[in-house]
DNA sequence: CTGAAAGCGCTTACAG
DNA sequence: CTGAAAGCGCTTACAG
């Protein structure tokens, strides 16, 4: 019906094809309610026909909605914030709206920041914004939306649960999982290289894991480094905890980057991995299937929880319901870095190149 | 004088303050030409006092520009897509636009393509459309376009040259200077680890280097292997090249993926980086800082490309002017994976410059 | 060089 | 449950 170069369809149009008044048109478009099922029905058989779809640059100016939503990410991993984007970027999409993404940088302090968020406010019309680790736990970030009314969802946030509508993962049972599968493999002398402790992923997979192996394996030797999220801290933590006399059988690095650099750290001390050292990531990002053998890791959806946020403010508007929050599942992946002490064999997928020379 | 929680100032408050017409405003705002002196400062001196920011969705509405540019990416790799997205969102940021990304997927024919792009354009308003590898080289794409009447900027195309502006790096030139550096360094056995044909790039790296080769070195010894531009076709194609009696001294590998495959191959062989083989890669992707020792590659201006190609775009409006191609100098960042063959000593960051022999 | 009028495609506020 | 009128904040097209 549409020939390729006509016309984009108004709402008029889909009102006089329709032969009913633009009000109804617009009131089928945005699902409000008392609509009769046949005015409906005509309705909706013209915009199908002309393939109508509502312009929402005059949306925004009519209206109170903008069709916007802003994304406010730190500088952090390249991989994290692109997942973040392309999970928000997709729920926008699939609901008309734009994101704007705000990259901010945590390295000021929070009177500038909250100048530098006043700016970005008022130079810009969001219908609400996402807001990211470590933004999600920072309360002056927080005061600030509130006392301008502007509706926010936080993403992964590890504090001051219940403040606004969250999307999160369990850190936590994720490196509990990670403990099962350690001790369910034989080890027991074991590795933790964490994060910073400001950063509440990090504090949540060290006590979720510990507090795991305390009850699963008591007895189990457990030593620690740090490894600041980072592949070169990882190395350096690696080498701490294996250039010893009696080194862990196995490592849990809680990110990824952190166990490329653990990986690094057994290569440099003629260590093989899993042969003589098993090791676990966190995160499945980038490097996982950039290092060899490839990593066994946690994988977080980070997409899908800054997707599941931008809905929750999209949502906010369309069902105007206060939405709850949402709790995303993990995955643990088990890939070829894990040996299994009791078999002496490796766990793996069924299929491994050749691990001669 | 903006007080926060204030209204929004519109054109009609700067008018008013400024005692002149709306129209006037916005010929200051839009740059247009006849427009006194006198009467720019006034206005000028209004709008900043007002802290006054044109609205998007009514200049959309109104005129016949969106404020909305297209970004369209393959399912390439993450951070070259990120980096894509980086750049052009920045400019769109600088200028009040919207960036609207669209990932394509080039799993599909030409026909299925160009029904895909045009359910696009039908059901968007943009002002223009960023073409990124690999369908900144796809002839149906760029036919589309055209019989679309859309504007459209290319990033790094390799075929099809003065189409539609473009903005790129010279791949040729920058992997020659991969040949000096390698020639420079004394080494004259050289493994090349290429990409697939159907790249562009690929093709240009290679040929870049073999040429130069050719002439700074007419002696030298020069093994190829498919690498793919990944991480273990890097690994298949090292081992290939390195699995031998008279392996080379050095390894240029056409971009960093296959070049950490490569150096996963040296350690697999029990071959140490750069002592017993010097490994050059390209693109300066998160790779490269990634492994250990950290590798030695060319720059890739990314983010840039895209911002460039964005300008093009926008400023297409503002000046009225055709815009010309633009070429973004590269730059080969000398890290720790290549050692001097006649000094014995491996060149590092501290040496860089001043390696008279 | 400057401005008054009309209108972009929707939503709001109000009637019926 | 449905619709007619006004208006969002700009730009276009036209005057002067």
């Amino acid at each position: 019906m549409n020939v390729s170069g006509s016309q984009r369809a108004t709402m008029l149009d889909v009102a006089r094809l329709a032969g009913v008044s633009e009000k109804s048109v617009s009131r089928v478009v945005n699902r409000e309610p008392h609509v009769s099922q046949k005015l409906r029905d005509k309705v909706e058989a013209a915009i199908a026909e002309l393939g109508y779809v509502p312009d929402p640059a005059a949306r925004s100016l009519a209206g109170v909605r903008s069709f916007t939503v802003g994304l406010w990410i730190d500088t952090r991993g390249l991989h994290y914030s692109m997942k973040l984007m392309e999970g928000a970027y997709e729920a926008c999409r699939a609901h008309g709206y734009h994101l704007q993404v705000e990259n901010l940088g945590s390295k000021i302090d929070d009177a500038a920041q909250v100048a530098r968020l006043d700016n970005i406010l008022r130079t810009s019309r969001l219908d609400g914004v996402i807001v990211t680790p470590l933004f999600s736990d920072n309360s002056a970030v927080m005061d600030f939306l509130e006392s301008q009314g502007m509706p926010y969802a936080r993403v992964s946030p590890f504090t001051h649960y219940g403040r606004a509508p969250a999307v999160f993962m369990d850190d936590a049972a994720a490196a509990g999982e990670v403990a099962d599968l350690f001790v369910r493999n034989g080890h027991r002398f074991i590795g933790l290289v964490t994060g910073s402790p400001r950063h509440g992923a990090a504090v949540a997979r060290r006590t979720g894991f510990l507090e795991r192996i305390a009850i699963i394996a008591p007895d189990a030797v457990i030593t620690e480094a740090e490894g600041n999220f980072a592949f070169e801290a990882g190395i350096a933590a690696g080498r701490q905890l294996l250039d010893v006399a009696d080194r862990p059988t196995a490592i849990f690095a809680t990110n990824d980057d952190s166990a490329a650099g653990v990986m690094t750290a057994c290569a440099q001390l003629g260590l093989t991995v899993p042969d003589d050292v098993s090791i676990c990531g966190f995160d499945d990002n980038l490097m996982a299937k950039s290092v060899w053998p490839y990593l066994t890791t946690v994988h977080q959806p980070i997409a899908e929880l800054a997707q599941q946020a931008a809905l929750l403010l999209i949502d906010r508007h369309a069902d105007k319901r206060q939405t709850a929050d949402v709790l995303l599942p993990h995955r643990l992946v088990e890939r070829d870095t894990i040996r299994d002490l009791r078999t002496s064999e490796k766990v793996c997928r069924p299929a491994m190149g050749d691990d001669d020379a």
